[in-house]
RNA sequence: GCCGGAGUGGCGGAAUGGCAGACGCAGGGGACUCAAAAUCCCCCGGCCUCACGGCCGUGAGGGUUCGACUCCCUCCUCCGGCACCA
């Protein structure tokens, strides 16, 4: 998009970027080994993309089916879900058509236990896990076959309650299930509701998705005639389509009990289908007639059967289980949510798939010695002739590999979550030619011992890194299952976006980014950094905001000022005593740095630094510590301030005298003891509320605080008087006096 | 709608069962200066009080606890994700 947007070719768009945003992050001084840089777009990189798809193909882990995507009749494209607005064209504002094309799939699904079971092994935040554990959407239940009058094949449904079989009052089916058409045109004759059966169907898979799946959306469906029998009672059942059943989900098709389930019940009540409960809290059922929604399931089973009198639960379901698979009418089964990785794009910049497609041959693998497959460069992009490589006559001719005869490649290239999914692997060593990775390397570097991203890429990105790493690990090429030890992600960076007139994250396709170049013209790497590290806890989202910018300035100034001081006393003369306030005030502040760096929350290590900046300040004026003394903590403040403010801390050092770089002084220890203070503010609380403070020495025991808070002229109008109940005591904390 | 998270002074935030508002920004007052800028010092949640001090206060309501910003329940608002933004 943006290459149409600028006529610009979308390599020299993304070099153009690349270098300016390795020209950004030198102005910040940030560091990286960029002997090991690497561009995913580079055919270097992407021909191992292709190796790994040829590899997964071989094990049935790519495969080809058909999918619904946005088409823009108009840019003759796909579009993504994002261009689509109010079901429109982003670009053009022709209404998007959803269109089936045979695309390419991973098969993430078949690995899917395995990556709900891994999740428990790894460091990361419980919210990450859980929203994996819920993606992947693991339930137990069984699949149940209802024999369909006229119908060879039953329909097959999944149900994630076989206790409340006796419950069914219908089935309902995706419009895109196969057995709509097989009911349409009937084994026989035709059904002579044929027309209305298509029309319904078709109109149906148009609806995106979220409408489709929307709790709150209006329930469609349509009665097809056709009648379905209930494996255990042989009541027969009407079958219908609903807009609500989706198709890649489960069998694509449910069995209906409006009692115990919110939306059948919605569906029935629209449809004027019966409600049958199967459960009851009191001595009988709810009246269907007299329900306003659906009953939860809770209580014990009725109306059914000899399962009658089971109390809900895992009991009922096993009970259920045994009689479905006793009487040959399905079994027991465990369910996902997941849904297999749709890889296949119908655009240019992207890694080209390689397949080729031959008349007498069908889909035939491009062979490893032809890699990569390159993208050519024999094409334009104007925005409205779809897939730029469907015009590239170079690129589309391609004999068979397999009988030499006339055919066409593949023109889809791959989703770029393929390259994000395993280029950690390749820092290992991006100028490897023979192979994607070296196995002995990356059994000495992995697994990732900590890996930071957005919190925005809980799901998608990590569980596609994660399956792909056990890929892999089945072909040898690493030892690890899990890619990422340990996880930290940080919050976005959120801002208005003019466009919308909202608060949005801060990103390229949204258009609300900030460049730190004027920033650090202004004011100075530096600032910038103090000042990008001051905003808030990394973990949280922050508002940007350039309020406070100068007051990072502001700060290191101070810091010039109280160190030019420190260093221009005199070098030699005795250390002075251990255990003096200052002494105290630097050991606690190493502490506070070395602790809150630990977990990422600079800002507060920012702010013991700003307090131990005064603090030193102060010392210098009242003249009692001794000139070493006043130097080393002066040296404690900017090695502490280094990893924050790289380039003026360095440069104080040295121009103080020091020799070498800041970077290679050791990082300071701390005493524990020395990093305590000697005496503490006792709070004193009487009820619960604070009625005075004691100045007492760390270590007070509870029987003399409780003596000293009697005798306290603030605290005995509380307790004079009155009978002392209880005395919570928490050492150097609080001392609660509960009285009567 | 579903899954996940967040909500604390005018603003960014601190405190993860024990002093609510550290640190900073903005604002007000003062010092320095012929003046300004820069710098430094003081004040800075609300209400009552001359003052000492008291009462209220962490999105709303309820609960657990000697004690709740922190834990539990219900609700509201905002943000992220929802499979083609990556």
């Amino acid at each position: 998009n943006a290459a149409i947007a600028s006529g610009i070719h979308p390599r020299e768009y993304t070099l153009a970027n690349i270098a300016r945003m390795k020209e950004q992050l030198g102005s910040l001084g940030v560091l990286y080994d960029w002997s090991k840089e690497l561009a995913s777009c580079d055919p270097s990189y992407y021909r191992w993309n292709q190796w790994l798809f040829l590899r997964m193909w071989e094990r049935d882990l790519a495969y080809r089916k058909k999918a619904p995507v946005n088409w823009c009749p108009g840019c003759r494209t796909v579009l993504a879900n994002e261009q689509v607005v109010d079901g429109r064209c982003e670009r053009s504002g022709d209404t998007v058509e959803l269109r089936d094309l045979t695309q390419w799939f991973f098969r993430i699904t078949a690995h899917a236990d395995r990556l709900l079971a891994g999740l428990d092994g790894l460091d990361w935040s419980e919210r990450v896990k859980t929203m994996q554990r819920n993606w992947i959407g693991r339930s137990e239940g069984a699949e149940v076959d209802f024999p369909v009058e006229g119908l060879r094949e039953p329909l097959r449904v999944f149900t994630t309650r076989p206790d409340t079989l006796y419950g069914v009052t219908f089935l309902a089916l995706a419009p895109e299930h196969p057995a709509v058409e097989a009911i349409a045109s009937g084994s026989a004759t035709p059904s002579p509701k044929a027309a209305e059966i298509r029309a319904f169907a078709g109109r149906v898979r148009k609806e995106s998705r979220l409408e489709r799946e929307a709790e709150g959306a209006k329930k469609e469906g349509l009665d097809t005639g056709a009648k379905a029998l209930h494996p255990l009672t042989g009541e027969r059942l009407p079958v219908w389509i609903a807009n609500f059943v989706l198709p890649d989900y489960g069998t694509g098709a449910i069995m209906g009990v409006p009692a115990h389930d919110q939306r059948d019940f919605e569906f029935a009540r629209a449809m004027g289908l019966a409600v049958r409960p199967v459960y009851r809290t009191e001595a009988a059922p709810p009246d269907p007639a007299a329900m306003t929604e659906a009953a939860p399931h809770g209580g014990v089973l009725c109306h059914s059967g000899d399962w009658d009198g089971t109390p809900n639960g895992p009991e009922a379901i096993a009970k259920a289980v045994a009689t479905i698979e006793a009487r040959g009418a399905g079994h027991g089964k465990v369910g996902f949510r997941l849904r297999d990785w749709l890889i296949s794009r119908q655009r240019y910049w992207g890694t080209p798939i390689p397949a080729v497609h031959c008349a007498a041959c069908g889909v035939v693998p491009v062979p490893d010695s032809e890699l990569p497959v390159l993208l050519p460069d024999d094409v334009q992009f104007r925005g409205a002739e779809g897939n730029p490589l469907e015009q590239s006559e170079a690129f589309l001719k391609r004999p068979c590999p397999k009988c030499g005869g006339e055919a066409r490649r593949e023109t889809d290239t791959m989703d770029t979550f393929v390259d994000s999914s395993w280029y950690y692997l390749r820092f290992l060593d991006p100028s490897d030619s023979t192979r994607m990775v070296d196995p002995a390397r990356a059994a000495r570097w992995m697994p990732v011992d900590q890996y930071i991203g957005g919190i925005e890429h809980a799901i998608l990105h990590l569980l596609y890194a994660r399956f792909i790493c056990r890929v892999i690990q089945e072909l040898g090429l690493v030892s690890v299952e899990e890619p990422f030890a340990r996880l930290f992600n940080q919050g976005m960076i959120t801002k208005l976006n003019p466009k919308s007139g909202r608060i949005e994250k801060m990103s390229k396709s949204r258009g609300n980014t900030v460049s730190p170049d004027e920033l650090i013209e202004r004011l100075g790497a530096d600032s910038v950094r103090l000042y990008t590290l001051f905003l808030g806890p990394p973990e949280k989202e922050v508002e940007w905001s350039e309020e406070g910018v100068a007051g990072a300035f502001r700060f290191l100034g101070r810091v010039h000022e109280t160190c030019s001081r420190a260093f221009a006393l005199p070098e030699d003369g005795p250390a002075g005593p251990q255990d003096t306030p200052l002494s105290r005030l630097r050991h606690r502040t190493i502490r506070r740095v070395t602790e809150d760096a630990e977990r990422f929350h600079f800002h507060t290590a920012i702010a013991a630094l700003m307090e131990y900046q005064r603090g030193l300040a102060e010392a210098l004026e009242a003249g009692e510590e001794t000139p070493a003394a006043l130097r080393e903590s002066a040296r404690v403040l900017l090695k502490l301030l280094h990893p924050v403010a790289p380039h003026l801390t360095d440069e104080w050092w040295r121009n103080s005298g020091e020799t070498g770089f800041l970077l290679e002084a050791p990082w300071p220890a701390f005493d524990a003891e020395l990093s305590r203070p000697l005496r503490v503010e006792l709070v004193v609380q009487v009820n619960g509320k604070v009625r005075g403070r004691l100045d007492v020495e760390r270590g007070t025991g509870e029987s003399d605080a409780v003596a000293m808070a009697r005798d306290d002229e603030k605290i005995r109008p509380w307790v004079e008087g009155k009978e002392i109940a209880r005395a919570v005591f928490v050492p150097d904390r609080l001392l609660n006096l509960v009285v009567r």
